[in-house]
RNA sequence: GGCCCGAUGGCGGAGUGGUUACGCAGAGGACUGCAAAUCCUUGCACGCCGGUUCGAUUCCGGCUCGGGCCUCCA
């Protein structure tokens, strides 16, 4: 069997991949906060774990692996849009979880297994908070619980950060009722028209961190193989997960290898975030080329650590490259991936090194297998070249080879020209002609 | 300020102690009524300065530039 190599950024290399154990591989990836549109930033996790579940799918069985990745369903930022708007947060995070699952359905990211919903999990995550105050790790404050940072001797070691640089760092106001600056939330109180729960704490509602441990621990256990997201949340968001599940759970790790993916910034180079007002939604790009899957490969075109630029010219390659690709592949079916993409693949998800040996494929079966793997290839060449079909052109089409056939070339290019002013070009070939969107 | 990452041809992007992938774009040719598609051929690179070495793009050190994190953030 292939072996699967994967950057953990706990232990800052590469390492062999061994599940705990290889019937059930457990992976849990953090999803969307559902309050606004997803922008394509956001994509590039969605895209990158779901290609790691393909293959671990492929190398452990469809039905020994279980993806887990959650949906935060309450935050301060919902709140504040359910304010906006004067509707129920479960208006906002229903309106755009669904908008999420579409836009990264375009993208052909499969659903998890298990999406797990943190309104669902308060009482886990009320449970969890109680053990952790049994165990001397967190304390109640002013009606809110905090988990005292210091009484984890091991708190840093994902993000290697020391207690005097976080404190030194930090951007934020301690507040007051902190015993150490460090501290954070997991519980807090929530005032009258605020949505909460009642908890021994009184009325409130959980801190971002804690509802992945809680979420992890209900689904997946108390030790997962794989736990993924994005570089920015290993501090602090993963650092507390870590520190939260081990004290709860006498010292099991949360994760056996944590896998980060790196960012994308836009074409001048700053990253994409709502803050700077550049980023560019994924339901903007489907606007333009409904084809998902052509920003499907302008993500893997890159390896998931690298930093990816966004730009017109990368979306443009990635489509060319694409249309060459289906034109290789055709409607095939029935094939076994290619060894060598297996492998790239299985070397910490070498996506580019994948994607440029899918073109030294000859076998149209080969080749989609292949590319089945990262998710693409998966409709077939006539899908991608012509959608729906369409009775119209074909006719036009009919009507030019007839013209070709009494020599009228006048004619002939009239309709080839017209089909073109329209976006759609002809190819003819020794069988017949067939035609696609450009 | 602290921690971390990156720098490869026109563009994207792997990889390697010695002949430097692949894709996109470009050029020439074949094919075609002309195109398109396809096939063949082809030009183009390893940030800067040192060091190690017979030899470095690849290893080490320094520098420059760029990016990320330092409790909103994929």
């Amino acid at each position: 069997m292939t072996e699967l190599r994967l950057y953990d950024t706990m232990a800052r290399e590469k390492r062999v991949f061994t599940p705990a154990d290889p019937a059930r591989v457990t992976m849990y990836v953090c999803g969307p906060t559902v309050y606004n549109r997803a922008h394509i930033g956001n994509a590039r996790p969605a895209v990158v774990f779901d290609v790691l579940s393909r293959l671990l799918r492929h190398l452990y069985g469809e039905e020994h692996v279980v993806y887990a990745r959650n949906v935060t369903d309450v935050d301060d930022k919902i709140i504040e849009a359910a304010r906006a708007e004067g509707v129920d947060p479960a208006v906002i995070t229903r309106r755009y979880e669904d908008f999420y699952l579409a836009d990264m359905g375009a993208l052909g990211v499969r659903p998890p297994d298990i999406a797990p919903h943190a309104t669902q999990h308060v009482e886990a995550m009320v449970a969890m908070i109680a053990r952790l105050i049994g165990t001397g790790n967190a304390y109640e404050a002013d009606g809110h619980v905090l988990f005292h940072v210091p009484s984890d001797p091991d708190y840093g070691a994902l993000g290697r950060r020391d207690r005097e640089a976080m404190i030194a760092g930090a951007r934020v106001e301690v507040a007051s009722y902190k015993k150490d600056p460090a501290d954070f939330v997991l519980w807090k109180p929530s005032e009258a028209g605020v949505i909460g729960w009642d908890s021994p704490w009184g009325r409130g509602r959980p801190g971002w961190h804690i509802e992945c441990s809680a979420m992890i621990l209900a689904h997946l256990g108390e030790t997962i193989d794989i736990h993924g997201g994005g570089l920015d949340l290993i501090f602090p968001h993963h650092e507390n997960e870590i520190a939260q599940s081990r004290c709860a759970h006498r010292g099991a790790p949360l994760a056996r290898y944590w896998v980060h993916n790196g960012f994308l910034s836009m074409a001048g180079s700053e990253k994409m975030s709502k803050s700077l007002g550049n980023v560019v939604t994924v339901a903007d790009l489907l606007e333009r080329d409904p084809r998902g899957e052509i920003y499907r490969f302008a993500l893997l075109s890159a390896h998931y650590r690298q930093p990816l630029e966004w730009s017109e010219a990368l979306i443009a390659q990635s489509k060319a490259t694409l249309d060459r690709l289906y034109r290789s592949a055709g409607d095939a079916t029935g094939g076994a991936p290619d060894e060598g993409v297996l492998e790239a693949l299985a070397d910490d998800l070498n996506t580019p090194l994948a994607l440029s040996r899918l073109s030294a494929i000859g076998d149209g079966a080969t080749l989609r297998a292949s590319a089945a793997l990262m998710g693409l290839l998966e409709g077939g060449a006539s899908a991608w070249f012509q959608g729906e079909g369409d009775s119209r052109i074909d006719g036009l089409v009919a009507a030019r080879t007839e013209a070709k056939q009494k020599r009228d070339f006048a004619e002939a290019d009239r309709i080839r020209d017209a089909l073109a002013a329209e976006g759609i070009l002809l190819e003819d070939s020794p069988v017949g002609t067939s035609w696609r969107r450009a």
